[in-house]
Order: C-alpha cells, then structure tokens, then sequence
DNA sequence: TTGTATGCGTTATCAT
DNA sequence: ATGATAACGCATACAA
C-alpha cells in the first residue's frame, strides 16, 4: 500500500496539481500553500513514485555505463574500473542521476541504441571500447540517431565521438625520455594490440621520444602483449635473451600489468629490473607499489577522466565546450620508482 | 517520435491487447496472429517503452547494488568488487534485471528503504557493509517492511538477514594449520577491524587452529590493522623487532593488502618472508601473484558469491532455500606459494 | 482466441 | 496562485 500524491493533497487541502508544484519547486506558490503542503507530505511520509516520475516526464534519469565483457576485465587494469566508476557515480549522483551498469554481452551484436530506444538510458558512457568494425558501427548509430554518449579511454580515428581521454603520447614520451635521461639507448616497448587507440598512442610517443634523441625506432625492438600479465610474462624468454646479449638495456610497457609479468619472467633467468635493465610500466596501478622492486610507472587520472565524462554529459556549463571539442585529453604524469633508477 | 504499440496494432489488424500478449507471450494467441503481430512490430521497428512497461507493472527491474563510500572502496581489493560485480552482473541479466549501481553518500543517514519506497528498485545487494548501529538499523528497515535484500561477504551477529558469505573461519583455520604444519610454532595474527564480521570469522578460525594443536592464544600476538597496506607497512617496525628476537616466526594478516604492505616494510629491515619468517595473505588478489616471492594466501569464490546473492534474490528456486537457510557460506581454498614455503 | 476498458501516478497544459 | 484534466504507453481484468 503506497501513499501517492493524493493523500497529500487531500490533507493539505490543495489539489493535487499544487503539490506536485510544491515538490518540484516550479511556477509560483503562496509560501503558506508550500508549508502547508510540505507538512502535509511530511506526515503521511510522502515520497513520490519514481517510475510515475520517469513515465510522465520521458525520461529514465538514468545513464548507461557499458563495460567490457567479463573475462575481458582482467586485461585493464580492475583499479582502472573502480576509479573511472567512482568518478562517474559521484558525479551522476551530483547532478540527481542513477548509474545503470551494463556489461557487454559476448554473442550479442553490439545493439547500444537500443538502449536508448528502449529508454533505459538518457545517456550513456563507453568504457573499455576497441576499434573494431562491430564496436565502430554501434558508436556510428548513436551519433546518427542523436543519443548523448560520451567514449572513455579510447579514440577512434576519423570520428567525432565525444572522448574524454589521457594523453597517452604525452605520458610515453615522458616515460621514454627518463629511461634515455638515465642513460639508456637500447629501449624495448611491449605493446598492447593496435585497436586500442591508448596502444597506438603509447607507440606514437615512444616513437617520439626515440627521434627527439637521434635514436633509431627498431621494429624488433616492439614486441606485442595483450595487456595481461601473462602475455609479459611469457615474452620474457625472448627479451631476456636479448637482454644478457646486450640488445636490451630497457622495457617500456604499455601497462603494469605486462610489466610486472615481465619483470616476473625475467626474475627466473636472473635478470634483476634496476640492474641488468631499467623498466617502466603503465598505469600506477595498486600492484605497481606493490612489487619489489617498486614499479616505475605513468599515473592516470582515472577518477577524473570518469568524472569528467559525466560531466560532459550532464553539466550545461560543460554543453557548449562539447560542441567545440570532441575530444579531451587529460594530463599524465610519470613516476619514478625503483625499476629505473639508473 | 517514437513508435507505441498503438501503430503495431493498427499495422497488424488487432488491439492493442493482442500486441501486448504477443509480446509478452501471455495468454493463448492464435499461431497467425501472433506472427502477423510480429511481423509488424518488426516492419515499424517497434520496441517497447521500458518506462511505460515499469510504470504498468509497478516494478522497475532493477537490482540495486550498494557500494561502500569511494574512499573506503580502497580498502578493499578492487579485485573483490569487480569479481562481485561481474558475479551479480551475469546474474541479474540472465533474469532479464539491470543493475542499478549505488555508492553510499559520506554524510547522509544511512536510507536504504527510500531505494524501495520510490520503487528505484525492485531487490538489492549490501557490499561492503560493516555491524555498526546505523547500518544495522537500515537493514532492519529493510527486513520489517519485508523488502527483498541479500549482503555479501559480512554477516550480523543475531540478526536473521539474508546473506552469502564465504567461510573464512575455515579459510583462516587452514591458512594456521597450514603455518603449523610447516613447523611454526609463534604464529602472530594481523586482523583487520572487528566490525567487519570478516574480521572475528579470521580471529575465529586463528584460534581453533592454533588450540586443535595445542598452542595457546595470545592477545600480544594480535595485530589490529584497517585491511589497507598502509596498516601493514605501520606494523612492520614492531613486528619486525619480534621476528629478530625470535618472539614471532609466522604472520597470518587477514588479506593481501596489509599483508603485502608488512612484507614490504620488513623487507626494507632485510627480513625476508619465507625464511626469517612465514607470511600467509588473504584474498588471492592479483597483487598476491605479482610479489615476489609470491605472496601465500586464501581464495575466495567472489564471482560466485555475487551470483549467488543474486541467484537468492532473483531465481524461484532459491526461493525455499532461502526461507530455511538465511546464511550460505561458500567454501573457500589454501593456496600455498613462496612465502610459506618452509 | 480476441477486444474493451480501466488504472497506474505523475507531469504539464490550459483555464480560472 | 491554484484547480481541473489530458496525456503518457503499457498491463490486465473482464467481456465476448
């Protein structure tokens, strides 16, 4: 037995149009009127029926956060998830929102319009998101039909998505630079795979940083992972060989995760981080304090970067800086740690 | 401009009703009409009006999930929620629920039955809950109204909450005998606080083990920490001192965390776990892989016990168990690595 | 097997 | 400043 709008009117003595006017604070109301009903919907413990609410107004106050398939979690970061979560959360709530979290189905075609088709979802937030044909197509339908999203951690070439991203070259760059700053010239990079745009952005600034200092981008030199740790892990063979050869004085990895499996690897053969070789990692990850040697590593800003997304989304101060700006790229910061002391 | 079933049952020659019981496949429908209706919806891409659909059935198909306060969410492993998470996630959706994600606001007075009240949700999942008289008095609230909730992971000393649990009494119990069985004599306990039930299940399973072999408890050995690294890394200096006077050989800490962080701090005394001392962590953390040596622990089933909490919630045929047995406790597993090797 | 009719609890428009 | 009332799109009890 719910108590619905009527009760309180009948008490107050008010129709119940003039409530509803009272509770949403809209058009002009006799401040005796307002108390009256306020005391009225206090004493019948009046809360309104939020599906009535979403029905009549059109809209499901909801936003949509889509994330990887499952097993697919354990190839970012889970610190990245928690992080970019909790910056959306706090800022959907901010702004009288809810969070629906969705996880990518495997054997569905991607289908995210129909989301909002079926108003789930006022908007929604992309996370972990690849640039595949499938995942490019569904992203294609959401600009044509004119639905708000907004694509986290991922860019895709040649279409004005609304991004909100860390720039990637930027923090590599630094990476690279440090590991040459210490006197490194033979440095490794252990890539993720291409379609994701943060893996060809971590190309780019390594690239970068190498010509910067007259040194030679050598295709043997990258080796590709898939962002786990085991893919590091079992690539420490090879580059543990070219290591004790002298080939390799340095590994820049794309993220902790395949550094870490890497520098486990290599700790087998002998091969100690900080001595035989310097390395860094990616993501400052919890693990990245974790190990022993403590992990060189690059920050992200992954609570901003969630927060932000939302806010471009919700936020009308936000609105008209979107139209300008498809994408936006987040500051990065690289952090020294014992890996690559010298 | 959006297209209601009123154009399907025109398009279809039927009413409105038909279409309905097509779509819901409710009631007998003749084998023809119910592919003309089909047909039609298909031709104008008709898809229903979730919205409308929550409203008339008066439920919002929602799951709601509650997540500790943001900072807090660091004292846990990020692993445990995303594990969780994902355990729930697959779950609600094989139901045909969504998940409605909630993070606890800091300041506000613990409400969960607003959540029911305004019909946000239909059922929800406790995470991250602690025995604290506020948290306690939300949940009786929930349970008087007769709202359906599950917590996960944290039990109520006297209160008949639904609830799934891993047996950590068992897992602690296995890690000491475990300690004992490889010779350790001076077994200190490094326990997070008491008003996670977690807490007193460890401190409940350190004992029997220790008394089944005929060792005495001791309050010195006793550790309090708050489940974070930082808590450990504090610990080290004192424990370290007791571990070089011979006063401890092993540490049973009650997760990963303020396991890896003691470790860390006695490695910077160059006391080494696995031979100046035995080390057991708990929660098969990622980062319990990623130390070296490799940190010895306990795995808890986390994916399975958030598909189970939602499993009770959602699933008729958990419906009588759960009548019966208000508490399910999953079984739980001794992963034996390099620092407790001897 | 199908149609008719009512109700769901709001919002918002149009009067007054 | 307030009241009356039409939508909103669907589910469902009741008729036929």
């Amino acid at each position: 037995m719910t108590i619905s709008r009527k009760e309180v009117a009948r008490l107050a003595g008010v129709s119940e149009a003039t409530v509803s006017r009272v509770l949403n604070n809209v058009g002009p109301i006799k401040e005796e009127t307002r108390q009256r009903v306020l005391r009225a919907a206090e004493q019948v413990g009046y809360v309104p029926n939020v599906l009535a609410q979403q029905f009549a107004r059109k809209r499901s106050g909801n936003i949509g956060v889509i994330l990887p398939f499952v097993p697919k979690v354990h190839l970012f970061s889970t610190y990245y998830f928690s992080e970019i979560l909790s910056g959306i959360g706090e800022t959907v709530s901010r702004f009288g929102y809810d969070l629906l979290l969705i996880f990518r189905q495997p054997d569905d075609a991607k289908d995210y319009a129909i989301l909002f088709r079926t108003h789930k979802v006022d908007a929604c937030i992309v996370l972990g998101s690849r640039d595949v044909p499938e995942e490019r197509a569904a992203l294609a339908e959401l600009q044509t039909e004119g639905y708000p999203f907004c694509l986290v951690n991922q860019r895709f070439e040649s279409a004005e998505f609304l991004t909100v991203d860390a720039d990637h070259a930027a923090g590599s760059g630094e990476a690279v630079r440090h590991l040459i700053g210490i006197g490194r010239r033979r440095i490794a990079f252990l890539n993720g795979p291409p379609e994701y745009s943060n893996s060809m952005d971590r190309y780019a600034g390594y690239k970068a940083a190498l010509r910067e200092n007259g040194l030679d981008v050598r295709e043997d030199l990258v080796y590709i992972g898939n962002y786990s740790r085991k893919s590091g892990y079992l690539l420490a063979e090879e580059i543990g060989k070219r290591i004790r050869g002298g080939e390799i004085d340095a590994v820049f990895a794309a993220n902790d995760r395949m550094a870490i499996g890497l520098m486990q690897g290599l700790k087998e053969q002998g091969v100690e981080p900080g001595k035989a070789y310097s390395l860094v990692g990616y993501d400052d990850s919890d693990a990245s304090r974790m190990t022993s040697p403590a992990l060189s590593t690059v920050s992200v800003p992954f609570y901003e970067m969630g927060k932000l997304a939302a806010e471009k989304l919700l936020d009308p101060e936000q609105q008209d800086d979107r139209k300008q700006r498809h994408e936006h790229l987040l500051p990065i910061r690289f952090l020294a740690r014992e890996t690559s002391l010298i």
